[in-house]
RNA sequence: GGGGCUGUAGCUCAGUUGGGAGAGCGCUUCGUUCGCAACGAAGAGGUCGUCAGUUCGAUCCUGAUCAGCUCCA
């Protein structure tokens, strides 16, 4: 049987029994974020099993889509080094919401393997939980299987627990004898033999457990089944290996072609051949293209963070694996065909997205090899940790000085090489690293540089290891993983992530607070009691039902609740000759709780009120929504299909789109974007009308793009334009996109790396942002011309007119933003250009001043005093900076042969001093220019300091200059006597 | 979400009690030299990622921010 078969008739068996057969939910899960990525098939059921969410359907089986890379069954690093750990993999299963139990179950299960499958009775075993008679019953009556094979197992094996709470019960597990003569034995199974191993496990869901670890048992049972496809593919086409099934062979044979390598089926239980590394790198890299596929088909992207990150280690370990197979070029991305080739017809996001998967690979393994080379682990070991130490003491002894450095030992060994920064006269000492470091009694690396090589530089504790160990150093690997240990302490169970607070509108600022505040506010009673008419209607005339301090909830209410991302509405409440202020308005399950400007005590319980939204504010807001809903779209169509929400913000005054994509857009990129939303909004497209609160099928027909996979009722609301966007979608929207008027793009930037956010404008804000623009243009030009040298004048003359702004937003704003735009990009190179031409006047000038300033040095030297055999100048001077004086300092100290000079000037109202000691003197040690201009300083009300040959110094009282000067001769006298 | 590290000339990087912004390669000009990564001299090239603060003075200290690398969750 091929793969395809065994998976079909799977579904077909389940199908026949009633089963509605079910797709995939996305390995990516969007709505889950204490999910890191869908594991099981179970996942897309959680909120059945919780009592959260229901289906049409009562029973259910599919093949689900997992990845797992880390927890305690799975490490990464085992992955590849045996024959069945998988980073991705398929999961088959079967459900019963309620419905069927243990029985059919368990008679379903065997009758499949055995009948269907024809699976061999005497190498199949059951176990069951040791307190579930009825499980073990069953086994014996409504199978055939040989009673010996039913075995009982305690809470570590047969019991199952979704988490420390909730739903649990015990479950009952198939295993498969494998060995050569099917003469396992009852300890063989759940012993970890590979040979005897589980394929099928079967939970039985009947318990809820409390905090305090209490069993209740639930309303309605549940069967949860899972059964890993590689294995049983492996078992039904008779192979010791997953990688043996025609699931990989494709796979292995493209990266055979590519690596001119053969695979040698090898198995880690054979002795150890020189096939075995290439066999595994195989593994490992076939392995980890699956993953990396499928998992950018459902949207992750490789990046520092969450799932992102994971990718990046899958991606990097398949890239290092690939060094093993002489890969020195991206090459994963080319593999990516042959997992398209074998499972596209089972899963045609595969195929959809085949161009994007490969060019994110692609990137990324570039990426790779770019850090890759840099190295910076293997620089920081050879540099910092072994040669650190002993170019210290070379450079005390003499043998070098501070300027050498440790050469690029990555090909080197045992050898350490200093150069001196020249190569072309390649001065070099040679060392044995071992003996150097035996002579400095070095003999490990500590757990703490271990630590910091692979947290900060990534370099693998086993690459430390085997570099320690060429050199004849040890690794405390012991206080290494203390520390990683404690880093992974201090790294859990803080806060997660949330919502960021916008400042942009004042009402945003205590948005935090009014969240906080609902949850204290009861409705769940009043459920079905008050609902939402606001999709039609901005006022209504109703009563109230309920208050709490400042919070109200009415009978009928137009005013949205925060969701989606859309803002809650503002407006008033009218009571007889009084008006109320609603300053926002947030929800509570399907309950919509208004916030009041003050405390709600003209409120009482069914008093009849008017309710009226603030309308402009809503249109407002309503624009931005469906301005949300076309530049997604245009994301999309621009960029490519794996763009995706990844949160959202629409508020009256801007909007704002978080979205998963590699890479900064260009200007290019954003201008497209922009100019297709404008061109849709031209279009005036009309809302498809009749999409609200339609079947969830129906829905899903028209083929609405979903934002958090499965959340959704069984009703949903639809928000379509034309056939450019359709989306599921609770929020408000514009009849037609025209309304929107215009849409402008105000700043591109990045959230987290591979997700970027773009913040916008439209309609009559996009107009003000225009206005805006235009004055800030204005003020520009204004002040730039000022400064602007004559013949750039001229340049720019006709780029200050520009034609006036027009009283509507409409999709001829954009003429004049691209006008705006370029005049921007005139003046600003206008700019450059006077900036450059002035800079090298000033240059010019500088250096005449210069000149002529060390010319009057001469005149100070003659007029210097002497103290012993030392000259001393001590003078003020007309220097324009503290570079200039500086300079001043230096041609005083070369012209003046033996002597110490001080130099002083006033700038912008504070004392500048430039103290000066010829060689000699520094050499000689008689005096330093540090100490002299920091006592000179201290009279002038300031500080200073600096080297023994040239210091400078400044102070803030200029009328104290002249008293400084003079004593210039007693400070340095005071000096030279110590 | 919590850590660590990096950002200095076109490139690779150095730069500690806070006080002269540097090296090598590359580039320009002149000279020497026929071959190997030629040599010598002169020169151009820097908002020291950005913004604030401390200070007489910040590449250096403090805070924020942007970009990149890396580990953990």
């Amino acid at each position: 049987m091929t793969s395809a078969e065994i998976r079909n008739s799977f579904l077909k068996f389940f199908e026949e029994r009633g089963h509605t057969i079910i797709s995939s939910s996305p390995v990516v899960p969007y709505d889950d974020p204490t999910l890191l990525f869908a594991n099981a098939g179970m996942n897309q059921f959680k909120d059945v099993f919780l009592g959260n969410g229901k289906r049409s359907y009562k029973r259910a089986a599919n093949t689900q889509k997992c990845i797992r890379v880390s927890g305690k069954h799975n490490d990464l690093e085992e992955v590849g080094r045996d024959t069945y750990h998988h980073t991705f993999f398929e999961m088959l299963g079967n459900w019963s919401f309620g419905d069927y139990y243990k029985k059919e179950a368990i008679a379903w299960a065997w009758e499949l393997l055995t009948k269907v499958w024809g699976l061999p009775k005497n190498r199949l075993w059951a176990t069951v939980y040791k307190d579930d008679q009825e499980a073990e019953q069953l086994w014996k009556t409504v199978t055939d299987i040989d009673p010996s094979h039913v075995l009982r197992f305690g809470e570590k094996d047969n019991f199952w627990e979704m988490g420390e709470t909730g739903p649990c019960g015990p479950c009952s597990e198939i295993h498969i004898d494998r060995t050569l003569d099917g003469t396992a034995t009852a300890e063989m199974v759940n012993a970890g033999i590979p040979e005897v191993m589980e394929i099928w496990n079967l939970v039985f869901i009947q318990y809820n457990r409390d905090e305090t670890g209490k069993l209740t048992p639930l309303p309605a049972r549940h069967v949860d089944t899972g059964m890993g496809f590689e294995r049983v593919c492996a078992v039904l086409q008779n192979e010791k290996s997953n990688y043996n099934t025609d699931l990989f062979t494709p796979i292995i044979e493209s990266i055979e072609v590519l690596a001119d390598k053969k695979y040698s089926r090898t198995l880690p239980s054979d002795p150890r051949s020189v096939w075995t590394d290439i066999d595994t790198a195989i593994r490992v890299i076939a392995d980890h293209t699956r993953m990396l596929s499928f998992a950018i088909a459902d949207g992750a992207v490789p990046s520092n963070e969450g799932r992102g990150y994971v990718l990046k280690q899958v991606l990097n370990r398949a890239a290092r694996f690939g060094r093993i197979l002489n890969f020195h070029e991206p090459f994963i991305y080319k593999i990516v065909d042959a997992v398209v080739k074998t499972m596209g017809d089972a899963y045609p996001e595969l195929v959809q997205k085949q161009t994007i998967i490969k060019h994110i690979i692609q990137t990324e393994e570039e990426r790779f090899s770019k850090t890759e080379m840099n190295n910076l682990g293997l620089d920081y070991f050879y540099r910092n940790i072994v040669g650190e130490p002993i170019r210290k003491v070379l450079i005390q002894n003499g043998t070098i000085d501070r300027n050498w450095r440790v050469d690029d030992l990555k090909s080197n060994g045992n050898t350490i090489i200093f150069l001196s920064p020249t190569i072309y006269s390649p001065n070099e000492v040679k060392l044995t690293i071992s003996e150097e470091l035996k002579r400095l009694n070095i003999v490990s690396i500590t757990g703490e540089d271990t630590f910091k090589l692979y947290t900060t530089y990534g370099l693998q504790t086993e690459t430390t290891q085997s570099l320690a160990k060429d050199i004849g150093l040890s690794v405390d690997i012991e206080k290494f993983n203390e520390l990683m240990e404690k880093q992974k302490e201090s790294s859990r169970g803080i806060g997660r992530p949330n919502d960021d607070i916008s400042n942009r509108e004042l009402i945003h600022f205590s948005e935090a607070t009014r969240k906080d505040e609902i949850k204290s506010f009861e409705v769940d009673d009043l459920e079905n009691k008050s609902t939402f008419c606001g999709y039609d209607t901005l006022e209504i005339e109703t009563q109230v039902l309920r208050t709490q301090e400042n919070m109200v909830v009415l009978a009928k209410t137009p005013f949205f609740g925060e969701s989606g991302g859309q803002i809650g509405d503002r407006g008033k409440i009218f009571i007889q000759n009084k008006i109320i202020e609603i300053i926002d308005t947030q929800r509570k399950g399907n309950i919509n709780i208004h916030f009041l400007r003050t405390l709600a005590t003209d409120l009482k319980e069914d008093t009849c009120i008017k309710a009226q939204v603030d309308k402009e504010r809503r249109l407002s807001i309503q624009r931005n929504h469906s301005a949300t809903h076309l530049l997604h779209n245009a994301l999309r169509r621009i960029l490519g299909t794996h763009v995706h929400q990844a949160g959202s913000l629409v508020a009256p005054d801007y909007l704002r789109f978080d979205f998963a994509h590699f890479a900064k857009l260009s200007d290019q990129e954003l201008a497209d974007i922009e100019s297709l939303v404008n061109e849709k909004i031209k279009e005036n497209i009309p809302r498809t009308p009749g999409l609200n609160n339609i079947p969830f099928e129906e829905a899903n027909k028209l083929g609405a793009l979903m934002f958090f996979g499965d959340k959704y009722g069984d009703f949903v609301n639809v928000i379509q334009f034309g056939d450019f966007s359709i989306e599921f979608c609770g929020g408000t929207h514009v009849n037609n996109t025209g309304e929107i008027g215009y849409f402008k793009i105000c700043e591109e930037s990045s959230v987290a790396s591979g997700t970027r956010r773009i913040v916008a404008v439209t309609g009559t804000y996009a107009l003000d942002y225009l206005i805006k623009q235009k004055q800030e243009f204005e003020a520009g030009y204004n002040f730039a011309f000022n400064q602007l040298e004559e013949i750039f004048k001229s340049q720019i003359k006709d780029i200050k007119e520009l034609p006036p702004i027009p009283n509507q937003a409409s999709p001829e704003l954009a003429s004049y933003f691209t006008q705006l735009h370029k005049n921007k990009i005139i003046l600003q190179k206008v700019i450059e250009q006077d900036n450059e031409e002035k800079k090298k006047r000033e240059k010019e000038i500088a250096k005449s001043r210069l000149k002529s300033l060390s010319g009057s040095m001469d005149e100070l030297i003659a007029s210097a005093v002497t103290i012993g055999d030392i000259k001393l100048v001590a003078a003020k001077v007309s220097a324009a900076s503290i570079d200039e004086l500086k300079n001043l300092g230096d041609s005083l100290r070369s012209k003046l042969g033996s002597g110490v000079g001080l130099l002083a000037c006033v700038i912008e109202d504070k004392v500048q001093l430039v103290c000066v000691v010829t060689d000699d003197l520094v050499a000689a040690k008689i005096i330093e220019a540090g100490k002299v201009v920091g006592s000179i300083a201290k009279i002038v009300g300031g500080g200073g300091g600096g080297r023994a040959h040239m210091a400078t110094a400044g102070g803030k009282d200029v009328s104290k200059l002249d008293e400084a000067l003079a004593q210039t001769k007693s400070v340095v006298e005071s000096f030279l006597r110590k």
